[in-house]
DNA sequence: CAGCACTAATTCA
DNA sequence: TGAATTAGTGCTG
């Protein structure tokens, strides 16, 4: 058992200021883009963890991926980081990591989530579990859409106008 | 219990 | 037709 270490970075995007809290190796928590460091640093770290270290080169590989994928490049999550889902229940880890499977330019609907998680009814309450995602982007719950064909909402940085430009980001639709 | 990032079915213009 | 409302529904604090 090697004591994890918690740390946190911040680093610069095409659309704003990306950060994520890492416990080892595992990614704990991410912070969608915001405007500037200071915002970032405010909205990422609660009150009781302004103690936190700082390490700016803090998993720098996904670093580079993540400004790869806000510079409009094919980028897939969806095997690593490793994400650490303590504390969650059964069933938002079953949901989050079926939304995990959900690859770039995919949607996917709270239902079919649903299902996919084994609970066909509940597309309520995997609205709930997205609503908590602690790791938007590597988990992509900005690909759940409602089923008719409305967005849904995004309770991260950026709200569902967020959501929106992100979906369209990934669809190079006409 | 009450409250939701939902849905399918019903009801009204 | 299609927008608006109404039940069902499962998980959470």
């Amino acid at each position: 058992m090697t004591a994890s270490v918690t740390r946190y970075t911040i680093f610069k995007t095409r659309w704003g200021h990306f950060g994520f809290i890492c416990r080892g190796d595992s990614v704990c928590r991410t912070l969608l883009p915001i405007g500037d460091r200071a915002a970032a640093h405010r909205a990422l770290l609660t009150s009781s963890e302004l103690e936190i270290p700082y390490e700016k080169h803090l998993l720098r590989g996904l670093q580079q991926r993540i400004i790869g994928y806000f510079e409009g490049e094919t980028v897939d999550f969806s095997a690593d980081p490793a994400v650490d889902l303590t504390g969650f229940s059964v069933f938002q880890q079953a949901v989050l990591t079926a939304c995990r499977r959900i690859s770039l330019g995919q949607i996917r609907t709270y239902g079919q989530l649903a299902t996919d998680a084994g609970r066909i009814k509940a597309a309520r309450a995997v609205g709930g579990a997205m609503a908590r995602n602690p790791v938007p982007l590597i988990i992509p719950c900005h690909r759940v859409v409602q089923s008719g064909g409305g967005l849904g909402g995004f309770s991260a940085i950026g709200g569902p106008t967020l959501k929106q430009r992100m979906l369209r980001h990934e669809q190079p639709e006409a």
